[in-house]
DNA sequence: ACAAACTACGTTAGCGCTAACGCTGTCTCA
DNA sequence: TGAGACAGCGTTAGCGCTAACGTAGTTTGT
């Protein structure tokens, strides 16, 4: 960063005016005729100038930076709501440091302290479990705050998400009506994805509720991948006595790996094993026979994030909690049991 | 933001120095005893202090922020590349500023623009095909820049990449091999890709040399996403009159989605038609039948590509062009031709 | 023993911009 | 017609930090 080329001063000499009515002009503020105005952009456009953003934010006391912390990118997910956001914070002039956590609390707590240094007009996290205290030093910082993706009673500022554990019972309760009896579970380390934990947890509370108290688990150490599901599968099988007769998948990704791989071994699917997946993520459009999953409005939950924490950081009163909608659709891989 | 809770001048008092000792002190630069330097440091953490990144970068005039321009994140290819740079820069105190151009190169003039207000300590750039004009704008600009995924005999600066005419080339010449002789690519709009573009033109190139001009090619509108290798090969396998024998894809999320599609038409893998796909993605290890694809060192490319543009950012004279190798893996979905 | 060199700080002058207030001239209305 | 209101600009004083230089006190070499 070599001493700024063209500086506010250099536009105030070449227009005749003082910077103060350049930098006016510059933000379209009132106090300036239409006149000089046009005349100060134009000698502004000529000489190249472009205000440095570090003295802006620090002698305006305010800055246009959000900072974003998502878990991964591996992930159709995260790139979906970070798409949704994006459209929303550009038109706004906002710009987006972006991290990725890997689902790693303390990285995310790592980065709120660098992030805290740019004093963003606002951040925002995925999901709702945080390393201890960063909720407090969020809401003592006094920055806006979106959680994304996971929902709470009391969100650290506002959150827009899914219920997670409503979506796993409504998994559980489908499977239940088809007949299912044996139900199985294949994911990541515990530790690794809460949000997927909460629909293990609805699903085990949905079997519960009709007397099935068996779930077999499967986790796979690596990041929520294909081959993760194809991992977890063999994992699963292996362990276990009895078969299962329906895997519920932590995505349709792992889904996918995990329905190979049953395949693999011979087993017949609808008919000896059913397959659940979870997002409808953009394979499904090219499987022979689609997977039964649940379809979640990512594009969708990211504009509308992005929309509320726009509104909060303008200052306005907004409500602290969107639950978005999920769809379960019945595909291919379950089927009624005889 | 509002103003600083904490300043520099704060724990300048409570620790009974100048200011510019404890400026020192935080930046562990030379001029300040072991032992007052412990003491500020402990002083500042009490109080909870933390420097003003706006005020340091105003003052000292250079930036801790690098900007990264990618076309997408709906891609493994560049989820992993920013997973490997990321790595580097996290340890060397960089952030980073990531946007999508969305293989628009309007778009991505236009973050550059606003990139450039930030002064930023490097620039990444995908790829070497840019707006007119952005070449010589970053080059007058001072600012380190790496373009990355694609190589250049005279970059803006400097560049890490694959030579995706000679991959495609070679993809051509393992097809003619093995006796294919009605080839065709499936991608998406010629300018939404230019790479991909280089691959086709490798890839004619080798069939032109076997006498074979003729290469039937079918674009699908969207992203090169699974449902858009299905729309292409739809497309391409209406329009033909005589059947291709083989169809290279884009990538391997096309490919696969094309793979679907040819079965469902009834089609026979490896033997009425040859799939080839690209990149080498995780997808590939789940499937039954191995795509024959090209595996690329994303990570690695990330890695390296940071590590150079962090030597030129510290002033080191550094290479301009680093080539990373591809690897052409057979899979089961081309074979020896009888 | 005394200048030179070095260590460990402090002081000064900005970095490039904006908030707040000040000043001038014009316009309004009783 | 003169006080008040207001538009349109300029001046001043920072925002919080660092580079560059200044100045004691201590060490070093001859």
């Amino acid at each position: 960063m070599p001493r700024q080329l063209v500086s506010i001063q250099d536009v105030a000499d070449r227009a005749g005016v003082s910077i103060m009515t350049v930098s006016r002009a510059m933000r379209g503020v009132e106090g300036v005729s239409a006149v000089k105005r046009a005349e100060i952009v134009k000698v502004a456009q000529e000489l190249g100038y472009r205000p440095n953003r570090y003295a802006m934010s620090l002698a305006a006391s305010h800055s246009t930076l959000i900072g974003v912390s998502l878990p991964t990118m591996f992930n159709e997910v995260f790139a979906d709501i970070l798409d949704g956001m994006r459209g929303v914070f550009d038109a706004a002039g906002f710009d987006l440091i972006i991290d990725n956590s890997d689902y790693d609390p303390k990285r995310e707590q790592a980065w709120v302290d660098r992030m805290i240094d740019w004093k963003p007009a606002g951040v925002i996290l995925s999901g709702i479990d945080h390393a201890p205290g960063l909720r407090e030093q969020l809401r003592t910082s006094g920055i806006p705050t979106l959680e994304i993706w996971d929902i709470h009673d009391d969100p650290i500022d506002i959150c827009v998400g899914l219920d997670h554990t409503a979506a796993g019972r409504s998994i559980g309760e489908h499977l239940i009506a088809q007949g299912y009896c044996r139900p199985a579970f294949v994911g990541v380390e515990a530790n690794r994805d809460p949000r997927a934990e909460k629909r293990l947890a609805g699903l085990r509370d949905a079997f519960a509720s009709a007397g099935i108290e068996d779930l077999l688990v499967a986790r796979s150490e690596k990041h929520a991948s294909f081959e993760a599901g194809m991992v977890g599968t063999l994992a699963l099988l292996r362990s276990s006595r009895t078969r299962p007769d329906c895997i519920c998948y932590l995505n349709d990704h792992m889904a996918f790996g995990g329905l190979t791989t049953c395949e693999r071994l011979g087993l017949v699917i609808p008919d000896d094993i059913g397959i659940v997946g979870f997002n409808g993520l953009g394979i499904n459009a090219v499987l022979p026979r689609a997977l039964t999953t649940v379809f979640t409005p990512r594009l969708e939950m990211g504009a509308q994030g992005a929309k509320l924490l726009l509104a909060r950081i303008r200052g306005a009163k907004v409500g602290r909690k969107i639950i978005m909608p999920t769809d379960l659709r019945l595909g291919g891989t379950t089927a009624m049991r005889k």
